[in-house]
RNA sequence: GGGCGCUUGGCUCAGUGGUAGAGCGUUUGCUUCACAUGCAAAAGGCCACAGGUUCAAAUCCUGUAGCGCCCACCA
């Protein structure tokens, strides 16, 4: 062994070798192994590459997976990436950008062929990058959201939901980009600070409706008094053509009575109500706000909750359409300009402020948004959510921490409907064909007047099929044609534990025939969905709790009628040293690959863990700690090398070290106080690992290990130990003492730090490792003896002994002081002085041993 | 605006109702035959602030302040 551990010496090898040893198969590993633990990995998106926040999850998921395959069970951990539709578009949009292309310009496939180009090459970039980190997954299982067999997946969970009445078709606002003529997500909106004004608009009152508006011709010649206004302020004068109210918080006093009241709304003369609502801002502009539910997202959530007309003013081109009535074809701001003017004419225009807000921008193509109603498909979600509610309210399904139960249960009870329609490319396709006869209008966005926000599921257009339909129902005789739409990146990731388990194949009794969607929820045996569903545990950041983690729950329980996971681990956040989130386009990132080179995968991994504490929500990024945890791997790595070349002193020609307990075992009134003072140690540590690890302690877990590990075994035993070597009636016991200790000790470290540990154990175990794996002839036999198939440690009551561990903390109290005295009086430590024992430590020093012992430690004789 | 969390030695963080702990940094001494990625020793903290519960509070409760994270909104 060498001086130095040299992770860049091993990390390779030794992962080649456990690829090639099969184990990370749970099919493949030795033993009997009836219970199962399974993990399915949050998959990466093909965008990334690993961020600190992967390297924390997956170490923890692979410690799990490690220590459960030391415990016996079998232990799958299975991969797989998402095809992550908004965020890989964008990223191969902006990439084809840089060509001087846009995606209508290549067309739908053209352009989604260069997704997969994209998707081959950067796909399994950060599968890659994982094995660097050491994650023992089985790669052999692994999955891809837009893998044919999860197609199926995703169609037969559509048409399931379709055939019970989940799915409809109904009206949504969406960010409309005029230019790029499609709906854009929040995410690929930027704000722009922009000058502008807010304008003062009087909106008459009508009372008792005895007043007759006349339009505005008339009203400019009449000037009639009107005495009562209420003023609203807006930015965008231009959509209160399309106003279908008022609206005003219910607890503003000036308004209380008007609620209920009508007004009239200049230049177009229609009568709107005045309506309460909670969203409305009491101190900003007067207090009230003009209601455009076509154009505007809170207007138009006020608009649905107070059943409001929608009055579409401005069509998809950015025009004024048709409703806007004289103002029609004009630009929203050539409208907006006369519009002030005739207000202003009209005596209506209250004011105008100077005003700074933020304008959202396309940000392809940095043309202002125009919030536009669409038609999007929907997945009702009241009844859906109930099991799901239930599963975490009654505790069968696990949230640690506990706080984050409540987060999830705010959300589902308050559950709103899932908009499961994208007009994205890449991605699953809804399989909904529609009748093209019934279907003329291409864009999405409603025109016109819609009477109420009612929501029709008249199923007169569209047929839902996993393939095309021979011949169109409706018309009879055009070709249907699929929906545009692809769904929500989020409905296939909602199926990832049974999907990639091979639900709903795996269900299917006999595959040739069409199988009811009744049957997809029993597995057929020995199946993986049979052996590994539900899985064990997920681990997550908080930021998907809902997105993600909350609808798994409820596709499970509704495809399976099982929960998915028993378990939800919810990890703490990454922020960077300055305590910022880490993030991509602040430059605030740290690259873990950067760490695994300069430290080695083992120390960033219990570097990592040791910075975490189960329950905490985030921690602040400290690589002083990773250089910590690559101290300790080296110091571990001596302790090792110390016992090889102690060994290698005696006759120990067997060097079975696993059987090393049964030899203790007889010899145990043989034992020194010190050797049973590590061995009682050992054990209490083992209980404690043992513990922790299955409470998700992963943190705490690292710190007892590093604490045992090296101030106590390695400063006091190994200290000891020598001493004791150089007695011949000792020398044996100690060895094998040693030996015991070390290579429990490498189980109990290897699900934190399993390449040196792997590393360590063959060496101590004189395994015959070539560059290129193990020898083939003596394959299977040297596979077995992998650290990563050993047989976690029992613990070993027995050995456990309070009063000799309290004792010895006796004995080290007394060296430090010795030490202590020493120093300060400036005595070299190997010079061999006289030391007077004070009075209360007499009664420990009587016994021989122990005084021996503290002579030795401190290089002092002890006088009385 | 809503939710959550944090505030302990110079820095990053542990911490059990009852004499404050670690890592890094600092100081002193070590070419001790596993390790200088090391060994031994030391200095350094009225545990954010104010109340309350208790024989006893860094630890439990309430409030205040600062910092941060998430979500929503910004007419």
């Amino acid at each position: 062994m060498d001086k130095q551990y040299e992770p860049k010496n091993c990390e390779t090898k030794i992962y080649e070798l456990w690829e090639k040893s099969g184990f990370f198969n749970p099919d493949r590993l030795p033993g009997k192994r009836r219970k199962k633990y399974s993990i399915s990995i949050p998959p990466p998106n093909i965008t990334g590459s690993l961020h600190m926040g992967h390297a924390l999850n997956n170490t923890i998921q692979d410690i799990l997976t490690r220590y459960y395959r030391l415990r016996g069970k079998k232990t799958l951990w299975l991969p797989g990436i998402d095809h992550a539709g908004i965020a890989t578009q964008n990223v191969v949009e902006k990439k084809i950008s840089k060509e001087g292309l846009t995606r209508h310009q290549l067309g739908r496939d053209k352009f989604i062929e260069r997704v997969w180009q994209w998707k081959e090459k950067y796909g399994n970039l950060i599968l890659e990058q994982l094995k660097k980190l050491g994650c023992s997954c089985d790669w052999s299982r692994s999955r891809f959201t837009l893998d044919k067999e999860y197609e199926q997946a995703v169609q037969t969970a559509f048409i399931n939901y379709y055939k019970k009445g989940y799915i409809y078709r109904g009206p949504r606002i969406v960010n409309w980009c005029p230019r790029c003529a499609t709906a854009i997500s929040d995410i690929e909106v930027k704000y722009q600070e922009e000058k502008g004004a807010l304008w003062y608009i009087k909106y008459p009152l009508l009372e008792n409706s005895k007043f007759q508006f006349p339009n505005s011709k008339q009203y400019l010649n009449s000037k009639p008094k009107i005495q009562k206004f209420i003023t609203v302020a807006t930015t965008r004068p231009e959509t209160m053509l399309g106003d279908a109210a008022v609206a005003v918080n219910p607890k503003e006093e000036r308004y209380k009575k008007l609620v209920g009241q009508k007004v009239i709304l200049p230049i177009m003369n229609r009568e709107i109500p005045i309506v309460a609502h909670r969203l409305v801002d009491l101190n900003f502009g007067t207090g009230a706000l003009k209601i455009t539910p076509a154009h505007d997202k809170t207007d138009w959530q006020i608009g649905k909750e107070n059943n409001l007309e929608i009055i579409n003013v401005i069509g998809p081109d950015g025009k004024m359409s048709k409703e806007a009535g004289k103002y029609e074809g004009l630009s929203t701001l050539e409208a907006r300009k006369k519009i002030i003017a005739e207000l202003e004419i009209l005596g209506l225009l209250e004011k105008t402020e100077e005003y700074e807000h933020q304008i959202s921008l396309c940000d392809r193509c940095h043309t202002p948004v125009e919030p536009q109603i669409s038609t999007q498909w929907f997945v009702q979600m009241e009844k859906l959510a109930q099991p799901a509610i239930k599963a975490v309210k009654n505790n069968k399904i696990k949230i640690i921490p506990e706080r984050y139960k409540k987060v999830y249960l705010d959300w589902l009870n308050n559950i709103e409907d899932w908009c499961i329609s994208r007009q994205l490319w890449w991605g699953h396709r809804l399989p909904i064909w529609l009748c093209q006869t019934a279907n003329k209008i291409k864009n999405p966005c409603l025109s016109g007047r819609q009477e109420k926000l009612k929501i029709k599921n008249i199923n007169n257009d569209y047929v839902v099929s996993a393939t095309r339909p021979k011949k169109c129902p409706f018309c009879g005789q055009c070709e249907m044609k699929q929906s545009e739409d692809v769904l929500d990146t989020w409905f296939s990731s909602a199926l990832w534990p049974f999907a990639t388990l091979g639900w709903p194949i795996a269900c299917a009794q006999n595959k040739k025939s069409k199988i009811k969607i009744k049957k997809y929820c029993k597995p057929i045996r020995g199946t993986d969905l049979d052996k590994f569903f539900p899985t064990s545990l997920l681990s997550t950041d908080r930021g998907i709790l809902y997105l993600w983690v909350a609808r798994m729950v409820f596709s499970s329980l509704e495809f399976l009628k099982k929960i998915p996971f028993k378990t939800v681990y919810i990890h703490a956040t990454i922020l960077n040293p300055e305590g910022r989130r880490m993030s991509k386009s602040l430059g605030t990132g740290i690259d873990p690959l950067g760490l695994i080179d300069k430290y080695g995968a083992d120390a960033v991994r219990l570097g990592l863990i040791i910075q975490t504490n189960r329950d905490q929500q985030a921690i602040r990024f400290d690589e002083r700690t990773i250089l910590a945890a690559r101290n300790f791997v080296n110091k571990l790595w001596n302790i090792s090398r110390f016992i090889e070349i102690s060994t290698k002193q005696i006759q120990d020609s067997k060097s079975e070290i696993q059987n090393k307990s049964k030899i203790l075992n007889s010899k145990i009134k043989t034992l020194t106080l010190s050797d049973r003072w590590i061995l009682s140690r050992l054990n209490s540590v083992i209980d404690s690992i043992t513990k922790k690890i299955a409470d998700y302690q992963f943190g705490e877990a690292g710190q007892e290990l590093y604490e045992f590990v090296w101030h106590e075994f390695a400063d006091w035993y190994l200290e000891i130990s020598k001493f004791q070597m150089a007695e011949k009636k000792l020398k044996n016991n100690t060895i094998y003492c040693l030996k015991f200790i070390i290579y429990n000790l490498l189980k109990l470290l290897h699900p934190f730090i399993p390449f040196v540990t792997e590393e360590i154990n063959i060496h101590l175990n004189n395994l015959t490792i070539e560059k290129n794996g193990v020898l083939p002839e003596k394959a299977m036999e040297q596979f077995s003896q992998l650290l990563i198939v050993a047989n976690w440690s029992a613990v070993k009551r027995k050995y456990i002994n309070k009063k000799i561990e309290s004792q010895f903390e006796k004995i080290k109290k007394i060296v430090a002081e010795i030490r202590n005295w020493k120093s300060e009086q400036k005595i070299p430590f190997n010079q061999e002085v006289e030391y007077q024992i004070q009075k209360e430590e007499k009664n420990l020093l009587i016994i021989k041993e122990v005084k021996t012992l503290v002579e030795q430690m401190t290089k002092t004789k002890l006088i009385s």
